[in-house]
DNA sequence: GGTGAAAACTAGTCGGC
DNA sequence: GCCGACTAGTTTTCACC
């Protein structure tokens, strides 16, 4: 399904973007419309589901990087899946788990403040419990 | 620092990092070059670290996606860090954190069998938690 | 699935506002 | 700090192998 040109590109795709398909041709040893192509391709079967943009978000505004883990009280999760939904400001990621707990919300907050705030909400829902990233490698 | 038309540039950016700075410069109201010339000095503060693509690791071969959260035995961290450099393939951040353990890492696999290596490999130096990822929203 | 060349478009560099 | 115009480079669209 990907031969190995396939993989050398998506490499580069990630690890650059926004690469001109002449560059990336250079650097994958072919043409650029042959590479244009093949990334054409690749987009066309959901491989690549699109581009977008790394930032750090100490300088966006949303230091406080969180993991919640979440523990439903109800068999009904909807209401807190909807809830989730509106604060999508927030979490940047909601995963479905097998192991401890139901969920895994990745979450970017502008402050403390916020953060508390959200949990206050989320625990009319849910119990939760928290993990704050203090770095990352 | 950021102004309200350097927020909705980097919101354009995240939602489609390849596009061109003249299409940019049309959703925000501004001409090409403007919008080239906020981007760059963007890019030189450090707000955007860079450009990336979105993959399906369903369909790059890296369909088993896990959290697994680190609890050291001994106190010098080093030799599970450096281990965990050399698995930068399936390690995709490594997150310090405080609350339970002192480690998050966000992983892919290719399969199970290549996820129950990593784990008997890791055990060498650190107890371990895992979540798997059913579903993403 | 790949190349090469022309047309259309985009990006970088000016001076001017 | 942004615009308009010019030049250079990139992407697109062909016909072709």
């Amino acid at each position: 399904m990907l031969d190995h040109t396939d993989k050398r590109i998506l490499e580069e795709l990630v690890a650059d973007g926004r690469i001109s398909m002449k560059k990336l041709g250079e650097k994958v040893h072919l043409t650029g419309q042959a590479t244009a192509n093949r990334v054409m391709k690749l987009e066309e079967e959901g491989v690549i589901e699109g581009y977008t943009v790394c930032l750090d978000h100490q300088k966006t505004g949303y230091p406080v990087h969180a993991f919640i883990t979440i523990f439903t009280k109800s068999f009904d999760h909807q209401p807190f899946l909807s809830f989730v939904e509106t604060k999508s400001l927030y979490v940047v990621h909601n995963y479905k788990i097998s192991g401890e707990g139901c969920y895994l919300m990745d979450c970017r907050f502008p402050s403390n403040e916020e953060l508390d705030r959200f949990l206050s909400e989320i625990n009319r829902y849910v119990n939760y419990k928290l993990s704050i990233v203090i770095s990352k490698s």
